[in-house]
DNA sequence: GCCTCGCCTTGACCGAGATCAAACACGGGC
DNA sequence: GCCCGTGTTTGATCTCGGTCAAGGCGAGGC
């Protein structure tokens, strides 16, 4: 039972979790044969709490992808192709593989709801997190010059995507400069952010940092960046950060007892969040 | 005097660099007036060893840009657009600034001879090398998304560019797929290329990769994998890899006596380039 | 020639965080 | 209820690489 109140809580869609269905196939809007279909399922019954009971283009506004899919679909003759471009996947149960090290890259994926890590594992069999992607966040880019996925993409919690093919993304990308230049953008910004791991920083700054970055990221996406659940164990944050899973206990045992936030299990709620932006800032601006 | 002979020099064209020039209007193909100039100066001039005395094309061959040169401009009308997308500069002298952080992202640069290292300066002035860049390599493109350069570029000696207009590129992306495709993978290359600082790995395994990693960059460029020059200092390297300069020091002193190389100065020569792979791979393949 | 200024190397010591070890908490199955 | 396994916390010790300090080397200026 949750001591802090109130906290969305991405897990959610604890029904679809146990239904009894095949990941890959979930809400396929446009199959390889071209054959018509009814409308794609709305996933209305999927709980996305922090972002409301919001309906499909509320949803859609908070996504990385929104800008491929609004330029693309609003009021143009695109719309059709649109479905031909965006299927919807899931759910994956936890622990359950979006893609595999060395799958043939076909595709990029947008969380719809849920989390995923994205993992190597080297030839002594240690994996490393790469990342983890949060609803609206976008994976698998890094495919695409190797034209297959350099990592593990699995699954944290239930889990949904839309799945965009990356021929026909370029091949709309081509008729549509906006789209282009939305995909230069998403690229781009990737780049960038790949300073979290970079330079060397203590512990301490590097868990404030995980932490600000985490609540950042909710909050661009409608969720609450002060009360939210932590979908990774102390184990990935530990091995995303560098550090040991001890250390990260008791770092943030420490900040509990600073009173810089509340911690109870995997819900934090931040208490002094400009103390942490402080400790975290060296991490970020350089 | 190098006690190591037959190096290719990278430094080379000791000339150019005491020329009195403004590196930033070298050799401007295509003015914003688009007034008529005479035919582009020829780099002849400019000594590119390792690569050999080659003319334009044999260059550009090894560039990383080559996709969009030459699926625009070999026997197609756009090859007058060409010369407005691509402006030759240089060259910039040693410690100069080919970019600054915050400077309005306008253009993309590929190194066509020398080196440089782009580095971020944090609120306590301490600095952090994030890359080095060899000849036919791709800087800026981190800066598509925040429209501004996000750190400061550095020549680490004398070094000339193509100045790739970000606009004009894009335009002719959005008519030239194969242009575009060829924007996409380099995107996606350089987010899997982050990877060499990311991974807690000892100072050995650190410096062994970033040697690695470089031969098979010169030798991509086609230049002597084995035998080249460092052209930036211990603490650039130490910086890049998160270690203290003298660690560097003593990494390169054991790897000298245990007969993996042979380094004088800052010239390198690979003894047992099997012996340096197989403490890289665990950097890489993970 | 000599001096100077960076850069590099080598040594001595120290500390943040890893590792080893042992409980503890919690959730699921029965 | 009980048991079991995984994830988490806490304590004790070790170690790699950082820091401080002192020289050495080499290129350029005069």
């Amino acid at each position: 039972m949750s001591v802090l109140p109130n906290i969305p809580d991405p897990l959610a869609d604890k029904d679809s979790s146990r239904r009894e269905s095949n990941a890959q196939d979930g809400a396929t809007h446009c199959m390889a044969t071209s054959q018509p279909k009814g409308p794609p399922g709305k996933l209305h019954d999927l709980h996305r709490p922090g972002a409301g009971e919001g309906d499909e283009s509320t949803f859609c506004h908070t996504c990385a992808f929104s800008g491929v899919c609004q330029v693309a679909g609003y009021g143009k003759p695109e719309l059709l192709e649109l479905h031909c471009l965006v299927e919807h996947v899931g759910p994956y149960r936890t622990g359950e593989y979006v893609f595999r090290n060395r799958d043939p890259f076909r595709a990029i994926y947008a969380v719809r709801a849920g989390t995923i890590k994205t993992v190597v594992v080297n030839r002594d069999g240690n994996e490393q997190v790469l990342g983890f992607f949060l609803p609206g966040e976008v994976v698998g880019l890094d495919a695409i010059y190797p034209e297959h996925y350099p990592c593990d993409a699995i699954a944290l919690e239930p889990s949904h995507f839309c799945r965009f093919s990356y021929p026909a993304m370029t091949a709309l990308a081509s008729r549509e400069p906006d789209v282009q230049q939305h995909v230069f953008r998403m690229l781009s910004k990737e780049l960038g952010a790949a300073s979290l791991l970079t330079g060397d920083h203590s512990a301490d700054e590097r868990m404030a940092a995980f932490l600000v970055d985490l609540s950042a990221r909710y909050q661009a996406r409608g969720f609450s960046g002060t009360h939210f659940r932590l979908s990774m164990s102390r184990g990935d944050i530990a091995n995303y950060l560098r550090l040991a899973s001890e250390t990260v206990s008791r770092v943030l045992g420490r900040f509990r007892e600073q009173g810089i936030l509340r911690i109870v299990g995997r819900e934090v709620q931040f208490v002094d969040g400009d103390r942490l932006r402080d400790m975290a800032s060296n991490v970020f601006n350089d």
